[in-house]
DNA sequence: CGTACGTTTGAGACTCCTCAATTTCTGTGG
DNA sequence: CCACAGAAATTGAGGAGTCTCAAACGTACG
């Protein structure tokens, strides 16, 4: 998954099997890289939508600022994956899109979206179904945030992050990258920074995991997927109908 | 939004305008009125998901049971509500959905979908807007409920379901139906259902809102919306592109 | 080498939880 | 219409978990 072009059918390959002249379809889709800076906001609540993205290097997320000042990160994006789709059919973006490192960015217009959808019943439902993964990973994130201890909602956060990186490089043993700030673990799992590193330092102590300049090295899987009674690794009950 | 058929067309509605033919087409895919019973659990985790559902009378919830007993409810369902359409593109359901109250739900077959995806891209796109507005109800809560107090999350979800009801019905005014109880508004908020009685009795002492049988009398909507720090109505914001 | 940013650690306060008892509501049968 | 049983909601007291504020420490980058 690095700067080369195939993104997209990179990524829709997950939910179904792809043949070649479909496979040519979606990347055409690809517009050219957009170099994207550290820290940079490419996308801000209530711009337009006029086109959805392809991560094709560096990490991002989605995030709402309220009002009180206090932000929310609502997804983790990592090189491959898709951005703003669930915005395809509405004319704003309902969040703000932000760059953790240096990466690219491929934008595809959305009218391009409704050639593929008059075109090929097979490839809509793969958006849709690239859409609803992205859903599915919201409400399970809901669901661990709401009523989990700090320790939970961390556990099962970087297990997310462990899972959706060796769904992607099938290679990864037990150190994988997780190039976040405390400050926005924080902000992705509704706690304070100081409350992540007491949680991450419990963990190191207990020997669970190591975490040095945005890695993490796994040392007792097991237990940190107990802790995040992780139930089932959704990649593997999510299956396109065919 | 009653018994009678009609309620897919009437629900889609909501995304952009339809045509008679398109109506029809829509009508043309529910199936007859399954009876419901309150608290009946009709699709569980796990289940095969080859259709989806039309909510044509009653309210229903879904729902994720986790290993430690606690429930957390992910979605509140009203009569005209779609149900399961994010499932679509998989073959099991990621949640259950049980039923609120008596009521009664219409089917219809996924593949009768696919259909619609050959037939017409308007009607896709619309599909699609369906989907990511249940999607960005779903982001909204979980922004509201990782880092705000009690007081907040119960503003919002209240002020949520007050939103939705004048979506419907535009001529409520400040009486609307919440058929909840505070052990399932406690599951769909994070809270434990002592802190939800608390909570509502101090909105009730400081005439914010008085609660009974089911029924909410929203007193003062402005210091509901203002605690809940609701930043737009998310119904104004959505608008499907043309 | 200095500065800025991110992380760690400590102490006290506050929100929310748990457990348990009591009261109110709802539905059913006499 | 009333009596009853079961469920739901309220109230109280004590405790656990997380927050805030503040200071010290570590690390990356100019």
């Amino acid at each position: 998954m690095g700067q080369q072009e195939g993104c997209l059918s990179q990524h829709f390959k997950h939910y179904g099997r792809l043949s070649d002249s479909e496979c040519r379809r979606l990347d055409g889709l690809e517009g050219p890289a957009l170099a994207m800076a550290k820290g940079q906001v490419f996308w801000r609540e209530g711009d337009a939508a006029r086109e959805f993205g392809t991560l094709s290097r560096g990490w991002a997320y989605s995030f709402r600022d309220l009002a009180d000042g206090t932000r929310h990160i609502l997804e983790v994006f990592m090189p491959g994956d898709v951005i703003g789709l669930r915005e395809f059919p509405f004319k704003q973006r309902l969040s703000s899109v932000a760059m953790l490192e240096d990466g690219e960015i491929r934008l595809t217009p959305h009218r391009r979206l409704i050639e593929i959808f008059r075109d090929s019943s097979r490839l809509t439902s793969l958006c849709f179904a690239v859409a609803s993964y992205q859903q599915a990973l919201l409400s399970e994130r809901l669901v661990h945030l709401s009523r989990r201890s700090a320790r939970q909602r961390v556990a099962y956060l970087l297990f997310e992050l462990y899972s959706r990186t060796k769904r992607n490089d099938d290679s990864i043993e037990d150190r994988f990258r997780v190039p976040l700030s405390q400050q926005q673990l924080a902000d992705a799992l509704g706690l304070s920074p100081v409350h992540v590193s007491r949680t991450l330092t419990a963990f190191r102590q207990e020997g669970v995991l190591r975490r040095l300049r945005g890695w993490v090295h796994l040392l007792d899987p097991g237990a940190l997927e107990a802790e995040g009674s992780i139930v089932g690794h959704l990649h593997d009950e999510i299956e396109l109908v065919e």
